[in-house]
RNA sequence: GCGCCGAUAGUGUAGUGGUUAUCACUAGGCGUUGCCAACGCCUAAACCCGGGUUCGAGUCCCGGUCGGCGCACCA
């Protein structure tokens, strides 16, 4: 349509205008990273996150649960993020560049820097050659840089805690009561929509780099050789462009293709990665999104997490910076559970029940206790454990308990052969992970949304949001304030309240600057009640879009606003178009 | 963090050291108005923060904050 000069500075304009989107605290001066959603906006963003509810703990049957946003250290111990989220950093004297401190130091030919204190990494390098400006370093400080916001829990305590940099921990640490309650049967999934935190060195760009975010995670727990969806048939023949790293590498085109074809050539690692990505696109494009602004693109091998054995981004087209990661859907393997359980001790497995029970010859050695353990007293223990993996022979065994073999007679333990039933396994399932930036996906519906159009030589700004995520989902105006209009309007108004709509009252100016407040904040329906109204209890219903108008029933008002706002609806559906 | 640029009513702006800071739109009130930002009258509303130079600073200088861009960073 119009070639709008920046999209960006328009929408942004416009939303803090009117009440969308603004900078935190701006009376104390903003905070870079952080900001707020005003009245429109935290409705919209609301809305959003209602229709990915729909599609995850509705449709998928994963049930949202709510964890703490700050954790133990413990917690992000295990997870990585206390060592893997912390850089040691220092700054080149001569040229100010920024340097990874460990880079210089292996640059430099000195090995062991990532287990050197601060001090002795800054002196180990002070005759390395800064690789920016290639002057030797001289005296430089070494300090660390976590990119996770730290605390400290209870008064005068020295017990460490952190803002989650994801929501993603809390399912897993909440992996056996999640277990429990899906009654030990994978798989299952939890999700959590919430705030996480990461103190960005630079937060640029508006809302798409925050420090404080908005996520929308799910953690879905699979069998690891059981990775086909057992709804896969829903999205089989769904098609979008997959930009895959060969793709890339070869600096191609992206690639349509149904998601059955995709796994089946391995272009997606398997079916719940590639459902997903489909449920990906269906969600972003019933929020907004245009399809030709949407694609997927999928991780370089060497821009994987280390224990993700596949991962694509939906990217969305951003007129102003370009393809935008939105959303990560990955394949993380058993590295959290394993990483959890090895952390807090406690066994992060599913038995796995076998339709048949396994025989298995096993024989075990049952040592003589009461003897023995007279015998050997404090090495009692380490003997019976020796004991159970030794190999007898007719006079006994021979065992080595701290470098000193031991001799057991035979007739101080029995050895029993026996067929057992092994009725199944523990195993470590995989985790499936669609991540969700909310706030990226508020800011693509905004920009997507933006329009500008022209009508009888004035220029209409316009928010075309779906109506399904537009903050206000009807306006309601009397032609005029008086002959009883107002009262009628203002009735209608509540009517629809009633049921749940937002509903907004308006008889201020004329009814031409009422319509275009409305276009402003992307509201998709308009009823104005006027002469008409009073002789067939009749009113209009204008729509956003196209402008135009039919004429309904006062009394259906309610069903019909409903369905249109919801979805089920199309307004051209409607009866009796006609231009007024 | 570094470098460059910028910051004046809600929004966009004028203002090259000197009265009471310009204009438009927006917003609120009253009147008018029989469907797409009409009109009249009235009202409200701003120099980012701190320091300095000066008789006098929105204007010049320094520092900070925020924003944009380029670097760097982005498990």
């Amino acid at each position: 349509m119009i070639l709008m000069s920046d999209v960006f500075e328009n929408v942004m304009d416009l939303a803090k205008r009117r009440g969308f989107i603004w900078q935190t605290s701006e009376c104390y001066g903003a905070v870079a990273g952080f900001i707020d959603y005003g009245p429109l906006g935290a409705m919209m963003k609301r809305r959003i996150e209602d229709i990915w509810r729909n599609f995850y703990v509705i449709e998928e049957g994963y049930y949202e649960i709510e964890c703490p946003t700050i954790a133990q250290e413990a917690v992000f111990i295990a997870s990585g993020h206390v060592k893997g989220f912390s850089d040691k950093m220092c700054q080149c004297p001569h040229c100010k560049e920024y340097l990874r401190a460990d880079h210089v130091a292996d640059g430099g030919g000195i090995s062991g820097a990532s287990t050197m204190t601060n001090e002795a990494l800054a002196a180990a390098i002070a005759a390395c050659k800064c690789p920016a400006c290639e002057e030797v370093l001289g005296t430089v400080e070494v300090y660390n840089f976590n990119l996770m916001f730290a605390t400290t829990i209870g008064p005068g305590s020295q017990r460490i805690g952190y803002l989650r940099p994801e929501t993603a921990q809390g399912m897993f640490v909440d992996f056996a009561r999640l277990l429990r309650f899906y009654r030990d049967t994978l798989p299952f999934g939890a999700v959590q929509i919430g705030k996480s935190y990461r103190n960005e060195i630079s937060p640029r760009q508006g809302m798409i780099r925050l420090r404080e975010f908005t996520q929308a995670e799910a953690e879905i727990f699979v069998h690891p050789d059981k990775k086909t969806h057992p709804k896969f048939a829903r999205y089989a023949d769904y098609t979008m462009p997959l930009l895959t790293y060969v793709h890339q590498q070869n600096g191609e085109e992206a690639v349509t293709m149904s998601m059955r074809v995709a796994v089946d050539k391995g272009v997606i690692a398997n079916e719940y990665v590639a459902y997903y990505v489909a449920l990906t696109h269906d969600l972003l494009v019933t929020i907004g999104v245009k399809p030709d602004r949407l694609r997927f693109r999928q991780h370089l091998p060497d821009e994987r997490a280390h224990y993700a054995t596949d991962c694509w981004d939906a990217e969305v087209f951003s007129q102003r910076f370009g393809w935008v990661e939105t959303v990560g859907i990955a394949d993380r393997t058993d590295y959290d559970l394993n990483a959890h359980a090895k952390q807090s001790g406690t066994p992060m497995t599913v038995f796995i029940q076998y339709t048949e029970p396994r025989k298995e010859n096993r024989r075990r050695i049952i040592p003589n206790m009461s003897v023995l353990g007279k015998q050997y007293r404090q090495k009692a223990k380490a003997v019976f454990a020796a004991l159970e993996h030794a190999t007898p022979t007719a006079d006994g065994a021979d065992v080595v308990v701290d470098g000193e073999t031991i001799h057991i007679p035979a007739n101080l333990f029995e050895v029993r052969d026996e067929v057992v039933d092994i009725r199944g396994e523990e195993i470590v399932p995989h985790v499936i992970e669609p991540s969700y930036g909310i706030d990226r996906m508020c800011y693509a519906v905004l920009e997507q949304a933006y329009d500008e159009d022209t009508v009888d030589g004035e220029k209409r700004t316009v928010l075309r949001f779906s109506p399904r995520v537009a903050p206000v989902q009807v306006a309601v105006f009397p032609l005029m304030t008086r002959d009883g209009l107002d009262t009628i309007a203002d009735e209608i108004t509540h009517t629809l309240k009633r049921k749940g709509i937002l509903a907004e009252y308006d008889d201020s100016g004329a009814i031409g600057r009422r319509y275009r407040r409305q276009d402003e904040i992307g509201t998709p329906f308009a009823i104005t009640v006027d002469y008409e109204t009073k002789e067939t209890r009749t009113v209009t219903v204008r729509d956003r879009d196209s402008m135009k108008q039919v004429r309904i029933g006062i009394d259906t008002l309610p069903q019909t606003i409903s369905a249109l706002v919801n979805g089920d609806m199309k307004f051209t559906s409607l009866p009796a178009h006609q231009n007024l």
